[in-house]
RNA sequence: GCCCCUGUGGCGGAAUUGGUAGACGCGGCAGACUCAAAAUCUGCUGCCCGCAAGGGCGUGCUGGUUCGAGUCCGGCCAGGGGCACCA
């Protein structure tokens, strides 16, 4: 028996099967213990998964199960993710319908997830392509624009020339769309918006109350919703021979303080006034044209030359009426921020001081350093931007002359308000949510255009809106709107022929209550409130660092929204947030520039890495993130076909700190199968020696089975507090102490008897092992279980209780240094006396030969810790 | 440009949060078993000097605080990430 090897193969599958068939992993809402909700960001079903999408989903599982072992009710949901443009873009290069396609890759994945054996409640599965589930998405979205949560606005949007789409602000990177990587262009179009900057504050201030988030996410979101707290007023405008115009420009500013350093004004290309210039001024309106073709793309923001075009129109300062700032139309102004049009001040922003240097305005510094002679002070190439402290003061400013910087900018507000010209405002850099997609393959908004009624919703009655079976993806555009008949409706209200939406919903707003769902995922309502209320907000929530500011931030609006209009109490949607890295592993390329998979290159006897085919050389690459276009991957397939799923999830969890980038290699995987064969040998040799299952404790313990159980107890408390802290590399490293020690006292009792203290020690130690691995490698866990002699599942098994009184040694190992330098240690009684150690350290030989002839000056004792003599 | 994070053996990484640096794993070396190989087991494995006992050096660099610094503080260097005309 002990020398049988263990077969993955034959025992992953029939633990499955087994766990299956007594519905182990399925959770009842019911359940009277206390709740913990585990859960993995769902997948995007795009095909087959690598072994590199497992990782997040591994590390759930070992929670999950680790929880339940600790006596919670665990809710381990898995779900899809399923509408998107990938399946649009399938349907036109291979003529499969979009759901065809994605209901082909849900169950090719969910096999492949299968196999990674997690503990999962699959009869809670949902995917969001399924009007079971778009269709409590219109009614919440109803519910939303109903309560005013929803608007319809025109405005200038984000616009993928190639997905032929809308964008939010959150799915442009670097001036491209986030899925097609094209520069993305400016766009004026109507669309749906939620209003998310209802909730900016409320989302920022919340964001201290998520402690369990990693505080990288926290910074971006903060900085992403960017609060700056400011003044709004507005100057009066005169032309060049300074007639009052009836306009009046409304800037924003945080730098008020500097009003007198002010040598122009600029608005953005977008601004209604340019607007309304440039229809009499076609030098403007080509300006604006110019601006327009710049867009947001990479390479225009690169090289972000400032521009301006002179109105001629000028406006008056507001404390120096003589004053008179000429107005320009910049490209630099943003529409969207803050009123659009700003003041100049080009001595203290950098910004301001190029545009000024180009046009040959006036830079006149009006913050200075104290100890600097303000007549001499002058601004070079660099703006003056100090403004903190004590250390810098007002200047050439008249009635702020000497006051610092905030002081003035207290007066400034003052001012306006009591002028009523201005006020104090908060602005944030957070826009709101355009969820407009001019796309098939998504949840169809719930609204009908009405020549008459105007925008009417569809009664909650006559939901779903189905999507057509019988699109067609043969020209560019949105199919719903190509669709013959679907969008011709009559309207609700009045009857009347009317235009259904054809827009449909952005997926993110799909996965923005996924969560939710999983609580009562087959009931009629959108969610039950009771079912939400009690599982959320999740315990803990596991995935990519790529959504720091998208899904993460969306979700939190979500959860707002839904307690808005009443379906929950719950604020804040995730309690604790987990970012684990990516795996990665190395590249191959032929010399011909093909990619090859790693199964098809080997080593040749010379060590160099060759095309297994040919014997060419291969140039191999840096470990990269596994992606199937580079073909750097690993098919869980091919990995539990050779060494079984533990010893993939095994290798995942180790050595890596799960919040880094791990690599994925051969000689790690085997290392891992390694440990599951050592495991399962272990657990024999033990059973050879030790008492039957249950035997009880005996009533003496000697020395050696002590240690051993010191060994035991302290790993059980260090992988239980490493599980809770996602720290499974260290959880990992504890179980070998346990596994070494198990095999030196093997070692060394060798063929002979073994006292039945230490033989029971011996299975104390093993089914510890055991338990304590089963939540990463637990089809061989259940197995050792049984060989143990258990006829229970280990996936019902209670965590073992630790023993308080075994962390604690009786005697401890000092070190001794001398002047901070190790020279000997000291084995002594735990709580010895501060005097018995000063006397024992000095009159250890390493400490003696370091002291030499020199007297002792001082000699610090920490307890339980460390002796330094000083000389 | 601004902000954040990270730098520890040949490698992945530990270090009770100021107290024996290198746990645990991988790799390597030597040995046992074997006809042989695989598998397995045992020992060694930060660098330098030394037969040894022992000593010196050592956590990116550099200064500081401390009886004592991988850990705290100042300055610098390198790598990674985020934001990027947000007024």
């Amino acid at each position: 028996m002990a020398n049988e090897r263990y077969n993955p193969r034959e025992a992953e599958a029939r633990w499955q099967k087994t766990w299956d068939e007594a519905r182990v992993f399925e959770t009842d809402n019911d359940d009277p213990r206390p709740k913990y909700y585990v859960l993995e960001m769902f997948p995007y079903p795009s095909g087959k998964i690598h072994i590199g999408h497992g990782r997040n989903y591994v590390m759930g599982d070992v929670v999950a199960r680790y929880k339940r072992a600790r006596g919670f009710n665990v809710l381990h949901p898995m779900g899809w993710d399923a509408f998107g443009l990938p399946a649009e873009n399938a349907a036109i290069d291979r003529k499969v319908p979009p759901r065809d396609w994605t209901y082909e890759n849900i169950a090719t994945m969910k096999a492949q997830l299968k196999l990674l054996g997690l503990s999962i409640d699959w009869t809670r599965e949902l995917a969001t392509c399924d009007p079971e589930y778009y269709s409590k998405q219109q009614a919440l979205f109803v519910d939303f624009l109903e309560s005013g949560l929803v608007e319809r606005k025109t405005s200038v949007v984000n616009w993928d020339p190639v997905d032929n789409t809308v964008l939010a602000n959150e799915q442009v990177i670097d001036g491209c769309g986030w899925r097609s990587g094209a520069p993305v262009e400016k766009r004026e179009l109507s669309q749906w918006f939620f209003r998310i900057t209802d909730y900016a504050q409320d989302l920022l201030e919340a964001i201290d109350t998520l402690d369990n988030w990693p505080d990288k996410v926290r910074l971006m979101q903060s900085r992403w919703i960017g609060r700056s707290e400011g003044v709004r007023f507005s100057f009066d405008l005169v032309d060049a021979e300074g007639t009052a115009q009836a306009d009046r420009l409304d800037v924003y500013t945080t730098r008020h303080d500097t009003i007198f350093g002010a040598s122009f004004c600029a608005m953005s290309p977008d601004h209604p006034l340019a607007k309304r210039l440039a229809e009499t001024d076609e030098a403007l309106a080509a300006f604006q044209a110019e601006c327009a073709a710049l867009g947001t793309s990479e390479e225009a923001i690169e090289r972000a030359e400032k521009k301006g075009y002179a109105t001629g129109l000028y406006a008056v300062h507001p404390f120096d009426p003589e004053i008179r700032l000429p107005v320009y139309v910049a490209n630099f102004v943003l529409m969207g921020y803050g009123e659009g049009a700003i003041f100049g001040c080009p001595a203290h922003d950098q910004r301001d001081l190029d545009f000024a240097r180009k046009y040959g305005l006036p830079v006149v510094p009006v913050v200075a350093p104290v100890d600097v002679d303000p007549a001499g002070f002058e601004i070079g190439d660099e703006a003056f931007v100090d403004k903190d402290g004590e250390a810098v003061h007002m200047i050439n400013s008249a009635f702020l002359d000497g006051m610092s910087v905030e002081a003035a900018k207290q007066d400034i507000a003052g001012r306006f308000e009591a002028a009523g010209t201005g006020e104090r405002k908060v602005n944030y850099r957070l826009r709101d949510w355009g969820v407009s997609r001019q796309r098939y393959w998504g949840c169809p908004i719930p609204v009908i255009h009405c020549e008459a009624c105007g925008i009417v919703p569809v009664p909650k009655a006559d939901l779903p809106v189905l999507l057509p079976d019988d699109a067609s993806f043969d020209r560019p555009g949105n199919p719903l709107d190509h669709h013959p008949t679907w969008k011709h409706v009559d309207c609700p209200t009045c009857g009347r022929p009317s235009r259904r939406e054809t827009d449909t919903m952005d997926t993110f707003v799909d996965s923005s209550w996924y969560f939710a769902r999983y609580c009562s995922p087959r009931d009629e309502d959108v969610v039950d409130r009771k079912a939400v209320d009690d599982w959320l907000p999740v315990d803990q929530y596991i995935g990519g660092i790529e959504h720091a500011v998208l899904h993460l931030l969306y979700s939190r609006f979500f959860m707002r929204a839904m307690k808005k209009v009443g379906y929950t109490a719950v604020e804040e949607p995730f309690k604790g947030l987990f970012t684990q890295g990516m795996i990665t592993h190395e590249t191959y390329k032929a010399a011909d520039g093909r990619w090859l998979f790693p199964e098809e290159i080997e080593r040749d006897d010379a060590g160099a890495v060759v095309e297994r085919q040919s014997g060419a050389a291969v140039t191999v690459g840096p470990p990269e993130k596994m992606s199937k276009s580079k073909k750097n991957v690993v098919s869980p397939e091919a990995i539990v076909e050779t060494f079984g799923v533990d010893a993939a999830r095994w290798f995942m969890l180790s050595d890596t700190p799960p919040e880094r980038d791990s690599e994925w290699t051969e000689a790690g995987v085997e290392g891992a199968w390694r440990l599951v064969q050592r495991l399962w040998r272990t657990v024999h040799q033990v059973i050879a020696l030790a008492p039957p299952a249950g035997t009880a404790r005996p009533d003496a313990i000697g020395a050696e089975a002590t240690a051993l159980r010191r060994t035991t107890h302290k790993a059980l408390a260090a992988v239980s507090r490493d599980i809770e802290e996602l720290r499974f590399n260290r959880a990992i490293a504890h179980i070998y102490e346990v596994v070494n020690a198990v095999n030196a006292v093997l070692k060394d009792v060798g063929e002979g008897p073994v006292s039945a203290d230490l033989a029971w020690a011996l299975r104390e130690a093993i089914e510890t092992i055991v338990v304590m691995a089963g939540p990463m490698v637990p089809h061989l866990a259940e197995e050792c279980w049984q060989a143990l002699g258990y006829r229970t599942m280990l996936a019902k098994t209670d965590w073992p209780v630790v023993e308080p009184d075994l962390l604690v040694d009786e005697t401890i190992t000092l070190p001794v240094q001398v002047n901070g330098k190790r020279r000997d240690e000291l084995i002594i009684a735990r709580d010895a006396a501060t005097a018995d150690i000063e006397e024992a350290a000095l009159s250890l030989a390493g400490v003696k030969r370091a002291l030499g002839e020199k007297p002792v000056r001082k000699i610090i004792v920490v307890p339980q810790r460390i002796v330094n003599v000083v000389i």
